[in-house]
DNA sequence: ACCCAGGTGGCCC
DNA sequence: GGGCCACATGGG
């Protein structure tokens, strides 16, 4: 039984509330977090934000002119702290001296454009540039995680041979369309996290008994 | 003690 | 173009 995207998607919504699934109050904000989350849990991220916040460090001006010492401080329990404290700051001082501190500004160019533009930025890869490019400025591009290549590879759909083969898999099989992005992204990791990882059998999983993600990756 | 985490970049072949 | 490795802290 061959499954495919927007089966796979409507089998998945619904089964929790995507809604807030990036929290954050500014598209800076979503930028900031894109980074700090790199091979971290987002509950140290929201942490460390939460400090950003409380310093006024929180946009920007304030980051782009901190010290680093100071922005690393802040960083370490988020991890890599060193070279994401460099890494944020350069993306806020690339914003405040190309965009007059606008993030909007930039992503609202030409996709491919931009995308490449962010992709130039220290600590700034695929998967990040697209999660900026899809929670910060909502554009339609789709962020095709470790997570969701393990759904659709375990669930049957699609075998990626690589970040950009999956992505350009997703999105000629879906519409262009943000909202949907984000829920087929949200649903995968939720998925992963909770059922898959969570419990040596996946039971309750809405994928079940088709995939076999327990057997591990 | 081990493994993982909402990756990226540098180096090697 | 792929396969390693460092990057670093914190939680299960």
């Amino acid at each position: 039984m061959p499954m495919d995207i927007l089966l796979l998607l409507k089998e998945l919504e619904g089964t929790f509330d995507t809604d807030g699934w990036w929290p954050a109050e500014t598209p800076f904000e979503v930028m900031v977090g894109a980074i700090l989350t790199q091979q971290s849990v987002w509950e140290k991220v929201a942490q460390v934000m939460d400090v950003l916040k409380g310093r006024g460090l929180m946009d920007v001006e304030p980051i782009a002119e901190c010290d680093l010492p100071v922005l690393e401080d802040i960083l370490r329990p988020s991890g890599f702290y060193r070279q994401k404290a460099f890494r944020v700051r350069y993306l806020a001082r690339h914003l405040q001296e190309r965009y007059a501190s606008d993030p909007l500004l930039m992503l609202s160019g030409d996709l491919e454009k931009v995308r490449n533009e962010l992709l130039s930025l220290p600590g700034v890869g695929n998967e990040t540039a697209d999660a900026m490019l899809l929670f910060a400025g909502n554009r339609p591009k789709f962020v095709a995680a470790a997570y969701v290549s393990r759904i659709f590879d375990r669930v049957g759909i699609y075998r990626s041979e690589g970040y950009l083969d999956l992505q350009r898999f997703i999105e000629t099989g879906l519409p262009p369309d943000p909202v949907t992005y984000r829920s087929l992204y949200a649903h995968c990791v939720h998925l992963c996290k909770t059922m898959c990882r969570a419990k040596p059998r996946c039971d309750d999983c809405p994928l079940a008994p088709d995939c076999s993600y327990g057997l591990r990756r």
